[in-house]
DNA sequence: ATTTATGGATACGATATCGTATCTTACCCT
DNA sequence: AGGGTAAGATACGATATCGTATCCATAAAT
């Protein structure tokens, strides 16, 4: 698996790259299913046989490409925490976190991901545990630390930190996915203000 | 529309409801792409014939599919309110919530739709208004007329039920999509008696 | 009982799609 | 500049798929 991009050039790390960059736009727009590896080719430029030199086959291509883009997408669920006001790290974090899912990006990749899981079990997983799970369990984390000094009456950060995740969520992340309906920066601001308020009284003693 | 059935006679109807009902499965479980018509075929029985002089095409057949199965699951998410103890009725409400959401049938549903909602904007919008959206409404109708007997500051239903929905799902619906985990009953009623201890909490004055 | 309509089995046409193989061109290195 | 390697163009095989058309059996109706 390494030993397969060991002996590529400089250059022929930049070809895959560029196929991998304009497949990403057609499987993340156009769902697995009605991408073609011919679709990908026209696109692309270049013949067959340098496209099946890169990625074996279809199934390859696409686990690439979605392993490529969660690494970018979803590292931004875990921005490292800068200290401050607490209120005010949580509506960040809530915000942030938002912004993140219902972005033009995670929302694409969302679709293929629920559409192809149960044929690419290990990818959803994947996805599960470095998407949501990661972000809630890196507020589950601050929760844990900090819940004392803030008077919060918090037994189970993991579970408190899934209810704020969802609660920022509401409706707002379904919209997205089966409306194309995402909220502007402000909105999310609000709405996370709206759930860290909420919380934060329900979670003080 | 409703002329394509008003001259099918018992027989027919019942036959058309078969190949409804086999078609479902294949749809719900394999997905659109890799559904095909010879294949609903080998399951069903009969001939293209007669599949196709009930369903035009196979956007017809998964469209009648997704609007019977809407019909059928999501009409769970608005129960009769029996009037009850404040509490306990949001209990109810948000346990009953996740146990439809989290149900086979719901989640294999949830991913069809995910998966083809750019295509089929239409059934899109209406299982989002059917589904979630309607939930959440019938629970928005709810606070708005029992907040203030309850002494709740909520200025705004449609959001603290959207934040109520939201804080029940946590991050069981993600797991149930991307993992096929999903609760149990005696697991959504503690959930949602976590919820609404801290949501109720959190909106008393 | 004969005719008619209905449904089953399946062949068929057209196109699509994955992945391989072949042939030719361009590029690189000495 | 020339030989060798990588890559482009594209033909090809095998299979699949949608939807139509054809042929035959069976049931219903007169």
């Amino acid at each position: 698996m390494v030993q397969d991009e060991i002996d590529l050039t400089e250059k022929q790390i930049l070809r895959r790259g560029e196929i991998l960059g304009s497949a990403t736009k057609l499987f993340l727009n156009e769902g697995y299913g009605r991408t073609t590896m011919d679709n990908v080719l026209a696109l692309v430029g270049g013949s067959k046989r340098t496209l099946y030199k890169y990625f074996p086959n279809k199934e390859a291509l696409f686990t690439a490409i979605i392993e490529q883009v969660s690494d970018r997408v979803l590292s931004a669920f875990t921005p490292p925490l800068c200290e401050g006001i607490f209120r005010e790290t949580l509506i960040g974090m809530g915000a942030r976190y938002l912004q993140v899912m219902t972005s033009a990006e995670c929302i694409s990749l969302y679709r293929a991901m629920v559409a192809e899981a149960p044929h690419f079990p290990d990818l959803a997983d994947n996805f599960l545990q470095n998407g949501p799970c990661r972000a809630s369990q890196h507020l589950a984390e601050y929760l844990r630390s900090h819940a004392k000094n803030n008077r919060l009456r918090i037994t189970d950060p993991d579970l408190c930190a899934a209810q704020f995740m969802g609660a920022v969520r509401g409706n707002v992340h379904f919209h997205a996915v089966f409306n194309g309906r995402v909220p502007t920066k402000k909105e999310t601001q609000m709405i996370s203000e709206a759930a860290v308020e909420t919380l934060l009284n329900g979670w003080s003693k």
